[in-house]
DNA sequence: CAGTTCACGATTGTTAACAATCCTTGTCAA
DNA sequence: TTGACAAGGATTGTTAACAATCGTGAACTG
């Protein structure tokens, strides 16, 4: 889920009727799915506006991810077969091929599933649910706090990630997810919260 | 959030519109609305049915609150101050109250509420949001599976909790929840579903 | 009698017109 | 010049009629 439009950008009806050619009906749809997702914000009378999270819903965010996510890498790397595993190891190869083509858009989109695709390793359709609405919100704050250069995860600490759980050392494992969310969270800059290219592209995935 | 309405029990736009004096839009956007958050499930030309948990959904929710709870209440009992708390204080009151009162209805839905408000106390607001679904699903589950006169938390577990965690005792606190969620969870029968009441009555709090 | 088909009623999905609200802009007065 | 105010346009919210789909039951056929 990569950063297309600028929080606070207006996302009027109209036009987004006429770029997806559909109806309005399906366009109100939408946004309501998206501000219940918390995406967007839905002002009464004033039409939608993509969310612009703040540094203390950022903070939330992280703290959410650092409650759920250790205990449940931990718990993978205790008790998963490589049955399990197979959707993360070939997301790791999904990664590297995106790196090695220099896939820009691809290595930030892959970056944000892999956590994803840890949730969905659990087997859990609400962890995976919970982990899905973090993850698309740490995207909007990366996109809102990052610096430009480390907008994806720094290197290959998925790949370490993964090697842990599946070599079975659950303390090993969480902590390298530890360290990989404060990395990513210590290379935001909470300050100066940068402008994002209005571009205006296929955000809304399925109506 | 108490059990009104019987699973699988159709919910018909008309018969909602008339019920609550309400334009059609209104009653399709609560609906979209509850589907979102997995009460009821919308089947394509076909309306909309509240939801039915199975087995294995129940497992799935009892597991996702054991990787979340323990945690937190764990932290609250380490960094709290008595202003935090009060929110819980007030909240065990009003359990009491009710329980002497033996309104039924009332303690129901106050137990339940003492699980969200523990999260609530948290102040960080996904983590509220994630334990508020959580809790409204184990009720929906309480209600499909459990035995008829432990609808409710048992005793007075809230109160002992709180109190754990007023006395900045993490481990005792993060081991009462524990066993609580053990002993919700085994108080239910998960072979005979039982048809619940089908009242209809007010859900949907705000449209 | 069992099974299939077709038509009708009921329910949901969609569209388009209408109402209400908000924002802008232009005007006027201090 | 600046501020308040009002009119107009633009946008969102609502309603009601229409279209499409589904379930049911009767009629028909083997």
């Amino acid at each position: 889920m990569e950063q297309r439009l600028a929080p606070n950008t207006k996302l009027s009806e109209a036009r987004l009727c006429e770029t997806f050619g559909v109806g309005r009906m399906r366009v109100r749809r939408a946004l309501l799915l998206l501000s219940s997702q918390g995406i967007i914000e839905l002002q009464s009378n004033r039409g939608a506006y993509v969310a612009c999270p703040d540094k203390s819903e950022a903070n939330d965010v992280f703290a959410a991810r650092m409650l759920i996510e250790p205990p449940l890498v931990r718990q993978l790397a205790q008790n998963s077969d490589d049955c399990n595993l197979e959707l993360l190891i070939n997301h790791i190869a999904l990664e590297d091929a995106a790196r090695e083509k220099k896939e820009r858009t691809e290595i930030i989109r892959l970056s944000g599933e892999f956590h994803t695709k840890i949730a969905q390793a659990s087997g859990n359709k609400f962890i995976f649910r919970m982990m899905r609405e973090l993850v698309t919100r740490t995207s909007l704050i990366v996109g809102l706090f990052g610096s430009s250069e480390n907008a994806s995860c720094p290197d290959d600490e998925h790949s370490n990630i993964l090697k842990a759980i599946q070599s079975h050392n659950p303390e090993l494992a969480e902590q390298l997810l530890i360290s990989h969310l404060n990395h990513i969270q210590s290379g935001l800059d909470m300050e100066a919260r940068q402008e994002a290219p209005d571009d205006l592209a296929t955000i809304l995935g399925s109506d």
